[in-house]
Formats: C-alpha cells, sequence, structure tokens
DNA sequence: TCCTGATTTCAAGAATTACTGAAATTACAT
DNA sequence: ATGTAATTTCAGTAATTCTTGAAATCAGGA
C-alpha cells in the first residue's frame, strides 16, 4: 500500500509547509496522508506509508487529535483505531481558523485586557497604554467579525466570499440605512426575503 | 532606560506569542519593544532594554525588515540605524496577513496548481486529484476576497467588519439583484423582492 | 483472572534552531 | 588613505525540539 508520486510530492509539501505553521514536519506528513486517503487508517498504515516509527505516529496522531484535525473511527471486528479528516473541507477550514484563533489570538487578548487594567504611571507609559488599547480594539473588531462569519452556514459564506469588494457598494448603501433606524434597516433590506 | 512593568510583561507575552507565529522569542520581543516605543530605537538600545548579545539583536532586526515589520530610520547628525513600527495598526496587520498568506499560502496553492497538471493514474489516485482541486479551489476563492479587501482603504475596512453578519442580509440580495445586473443591484437594493 | 494485541509514555540520543563573542565588513569623517 | 564607529557574518556552543525503542498501560477475550 504505497503512495503514487502526485500523493507523495502533495504529502511532502505538506510536510514541509507544516512547519510554517504551528505543526512539525512529521504531523504534517501524516495529516496529508489522512487528508488524500479516501478511508480511515490505523496508525501501522501511516507507519508503513510514511516510515516513522510507530510511537512518532502516535504522537503526531495525538497532537491532531488536539487540534481537533482528525477523527477517531472504529471498525467492526477491528480493535484499532482508525483515522480520518472531515470529509467537508470547508469544515476543516473552519476548524483550522478557530484553532488558531485559540492559540495565537485569545491569549493576546486576555493580556491585553488584564494589562490595561493597570493604570500607567510615567509618560512613555501612558503611551504605552494607550497602544495597547488601540490593539485590543482593533482584535475586538476582527474577532467579532470573525465570529459573526463563523456562525454563518457554509454556503452563505461561500456566497459573501465571492461577493468580494462587491459587498462594499452595499455597505455603503447599508451605513447610510442604519443611520435612519436598525430596524427600518434590516426590515427593509429583508422585507421580501423572510430572514 | 527601562521598561515599566506594564510594558515588561507585555514585551515578555510577546515573546512567547512570537513563537506560536513563524518567529521565535527573541525577535518578538525585540518587535514589542519597538511597538511600545514612541521614538525610534537603535539597536544598541534594544540591547540594553531586553539583555540579548548586540550580534542576536542585529539579527532579529534583519528578520523584521525581512517581514517589512519595521522601517529603517536615521537622525541627524547619528550615523546609527533607527528602527520603527508603522504608526499605523491597521498597517502593521495588513503587512502580517500579507507576509503569512505569502509564506503559508501561495507556496501551497501553486504546488496544487503544479500536482493537478500531472494526471491521475490509479483510482486512489484520482480521489486524491479530486480533493487537491477542492482544495485548490478553496483557497482561490478566499485569497480572492482577500485580495478584494485587501485594496479597500482601512476605513470602508472598518465599516465592514463591523457590519459583520449583517452584511449578509445584504448579500443575499445582491446576489438576486446581480443577475438583473450590476448597476440595478446597487440601485435597488431596498425595494427588491428575496429568494 | 491471565493473555494478547494495541496504544501511550518516557528517557535518551539525534537533529534542528537559537545565541554568542570575535572577527570581518561597511560607511563615513579626517 | 587611515581611523573609528556601526553593523554584519560566522563558527562554535547552548538550548530546544524531534524521534526512537523499550517499557508501561490499557482494553477486551478466553
Amino acid at each position: 500500500m504505497n503512495l503514487s508520486s502526485i500523493q507523495q510530492e502533495f504529502v511532502l509539501h505538506f510536510g514541509e509547509m507544516g512547519s510554517r505553521w504551528g505543526i512539525n514536519r512529521t504531523v504534517g506528513q501524516i495529516y496529508a496522508v489522512l487528508f488524500l486517503s479516501n478511508v480511515p487508517l490505523n496508525a501501522d498504515q501511516i507507519v508503513e506509508k510514511l516510515g516513522f516509527s510507530r510511537s512518532n505516529v502516535s504522537m503526531g496522531l495525538k497532537e491532531l487529535q488536539a487540534w481537533s484535525l482528525v477523527r477517531m473511527k472504529h471498525l467492526p471486528d477491528d480493535r484499532r483505531d482508525y483515522f480520518t479528516t472531515p470529509e467537508d473541507l470547508w469544515e476543516i477550514v473552519r476548524i483550522l481558523v478557530a484553532e488558531r484563533k485559540k492559540r495565537e489570538i485569545d491569549p493576546t487578548l486576555s493580556k491585553l485586557r488584564e494589562l490595561e487594567m493597570q493604570k500607567p504611571d510615567s509618560d512613555a507609559d501612558r503611551h504605552a497604554h494607550d497602544l495597547l488599547s488601540e490593539l485590543r480594539e482593533l482584535i475586538e473588531l476582527l474577532t467579532g467579525w470573525y465570529d459573526d462569519m463563523n456562525r454563518l452556514e457554509t454556503e452563505r459564506l461561500k456566497q459573501l466570499l465571492s461577493l468580494g469588494a462587491k459587498i462594499q457598494k452595499l455597505a455603503g448603501k447599508a451605513d447610510i440605512l442604519s443611520m435612519v433606524g436598525r430596524r427600518k434597516a434590516t426590515d427593509k433590506i429583508t422585507a421580501g426575503k423572510g430572514t
């Protein structure tokens, strides 16, 4: 059970890229193999395909589970653990974004809020304090927007994304409307649509 | 010239976070120091604040320049290089996103396109091939959207972001209307019938 | 319970990445 | 050109992260 040249190359590439993301080469390759496989694989099959030690694969799978990037399955009459990636690519994207936010953004947001509690005592400190507030607000705007987007179902999300900047023309309009009153604005817009 | 406790804590935190991003702790701390400072700093001042070796700071600054995250400045009657971060936070965000895209997304997109040229020979290979196409399309949708957003001026961008999911109601409408014709679409926002 | 296969943990070695001081280079003033 | 301050390079060392095989743990089946 070996990899075709296309698969091989993708797996290698994904391993390299893995190290630019938070995960290491091994974990990246394991993920790629699972991603490409149309059937769930157990740890020994991954060992066979990639040539890593059994324990290395075990640790890699553990890390992927910590990222919620793989699911464990069981086959009838087989005690071994099998693994797959979510079938839906968008689900994978959502997970990735959520996990990276959790690891790379949220801790900083907490820290900024915490630091804002302390009051500045010097002049340079006041400047720093202001910067941190500004940064916090910016991050809150971004994460708030992300939360909104993440609530949308995938088809809606795709619509929005493909609209791209064209949406911006609408935004100007919506901006005007929202000055008249939020209720009115949304009512008018959704009038014929029913939610 | 030393750091207040707030600044100290932020610098340390940023260093820790740095390692979750592609940069290491030292580079993260150097960046944080520059970010907080209201005046440009030279390498020796950074050494003084952080206690790293001069050469380490030099390398860190080099890396930050490779990321376009710091700008070099010169002061009158002073031969030393001074460094600052962009004053505008949004500019920093734009740079960060652009650089991460360049390093983390673009190479994969190229690789996927390249692999799609090769034609699959086995069955499992055909499945893999399809997956890669799907993945490429998804990434293209995302990066296309990003390019659009990145073209917007900051104030527009902020507007859009704060609208959040409310924009989605417009999107459904715009989708329909755009079939009729772009000009009409924006004109008739509040009038048309929905899905 | 004991046995067997599967998985995980762990400590040690391997590999990679980061950091440093010394030497080399650069850039400018005299 | 020469001298000096500033910066960069580089090779060696330190620190961290990765990988492994052996031992420990776990989970059913007889």
